[in-house]
RNA sequence: CGAGGAGGACAAGGUGAUCGCGGCGGCGUGGGGUCUUCGACCACCACGACCGUCGAGGAAAGUCCGGGCUCCGCAGGGCAGGAUGCUGGCGCAGGCCAGUCGGGGCGACCCGAAGGAAAGUGCCACAGAAAGCAAACCGCCCGCGUUCGCGCAGGCAAGGGUGAAAGGGUGCGGUAAGAGCGCACCGGGUUCCUGGCGACAGGGGCCGCACGGUAAACCCCAUCCGGAGCAAGGCCGAGCAGAGACGCGCCCAAACGUGGCAACACCGCUGGGCAGGGACGGCCCGUCCCGUCUCGGGUAGUGCUGCACAGAGGAAUGAUCACCACCCGGCAAGAGCAAUCGACCCGGGGACAGAACCCGGCUUACGACCUCGCUCGACCG
RNA sequence: GCAGGCGUGGCUCAACGGCAGAGUACCUGGUUUCCACCCAGGGGAUGCGAGUUCGAUUCUCGCCGUCUGCU
């Protein structure tokens, strides 16, 4: 695999959503979009960032619950998601929190599928949200 | 060769490559704080494509027993409730080790909640005459009567039948028929002796046998047990509300009001002006608003601690690939007298499972290995 | 983390330790021109594994599943 300088995929700690108020947010405020194995919440970052500098970055949450499989496979779902949304998260769009929740079926996905499926984020994304930001625009108004 | 048994030790199979995660330490960069400026220091914060180091299990699981730790309760004793229940030893523990008895297995071996039914109560359906005081349905035997089908009086409990269970069992003797009625053996009760710390075992005497089962039915006996749990508990603590202290400047007050004083003066309240701070605004005028500090309790909190040679988090130890080794199935060159073993090649596989306060035990899930002068079976020589 | 309850035909529920039942659903036949209603008949279950007992849905133990409460 040919590395750039400057792409690295590392450091998604600070891009885990941490906290069950913000999964909350999302899940309850953000647009669902539906893949094979995953329901996907997505929902702009919420207060402007008190990080001082540029625009926020995405940040990611994975919920599988006990309904899918056991504490080792819900692990490894978890882990996969998050290498997933490493490898691809630089061409995702800035300023978005998203919520993966497993779909029942979703014990025994592989890489692959994810990459697949995360790939396809950026597209759908815009798709969704252009449409909803001009709504609560127009509703703003 | 197959099927087992016991004991032991291990558990992402090894190596490498690329990308990546968490804790701690170092270094660097930026911020913050302190000090007298240059700058230095910090047991503050963030970041790093930098360096070092550590990073899941034998069950981390189930939460079935315990213990530590923490808070609450508590004079002592009893009742209620719960748990345990052969013996000896150890233990905090329902555990472990050794043994006894009982049960299972051809066997190596394995399993067992295994106290008390002569303290009391309850229950034992259906069937059966009778289910606990013993009795007698079909029957058997003797006597008397007989219209011969049987009836009456008495004896018996061996045989039949019912049942899970019918007041010891088998055999011989005995008798009208029978019966521990007598005898032998087995079982049971009781007593003594021997061995053993003991559960218990072995043996002798006596008793013809009296006390059916059920306590994972109520119960009795013996021993043990206070309640809750790290989301325990402790600390720090915005904001809001509360309490307290301090401040409430300067000038005027002629007259009136009011409080302190018996009254006046004086002071306070109050009224007016000026000053100060803030908001609006480019500035002035103008308009509007008015305190400061402390305290205990305590909410939010990526808070701190409890807290660890993994460590508190929407929870880290991962992802992909290559090669090697291993296992299974197929093919079958070949080895051997044979049972049987089996190169190359092809295909497939890698168990159960993720710490969350810590520790001990139990239970459950599960892969492959080693040892045995352990067992059983098949086949060949 | 702690505590507690419940698993019985496809579904909702019964059953002092003594033959596993009711309603509904399903199937077959009858009735009807046909369907429904109605009538008659039938099949189908104790979550799994041990144990106690003569006998277990019931009692005991261990697993599995499911639901609820507290924090």
């Amino acid at each position: 695999m040919v590395l750039q300088v400057g792409a690295r995929e590392g450091l998604p700690r600070r891009l885990r959503l941490r906290h069950r108020r913000d999964f909350l947010r999302v899940q309850r405020s953000g647009t669902k979009i539906h893949t094979r194995f995953f329901l996907v919440f997505v929902a702009p970052v919420s207060p402007p960032s008190e990080g001082t500098d540029d625009l926020p970055q995405t940040r990611l949450g994975v919920t599988v619950t006990r309904k899918v499989a056991k504490a080792v496979r819900r692990n490894r779902i978890k882990r996969l998601v998050r290498e997933a949304f490493r490898r691809e998260r630089h061409a995702l769009p800035a300023g978005f929190d998203m919520v993966w929740v497993a779909k029942r079926d979703a014990d025994g996905v592989e890489l692959e599928d994810l990459l697949h499926d995360m790939r396809a984020m950026p597209g759908r994304i815009r798709a969704v949200v252009t449409k909803t930001v001009t709504k609560t625009a127009r509703t703003l108004r």
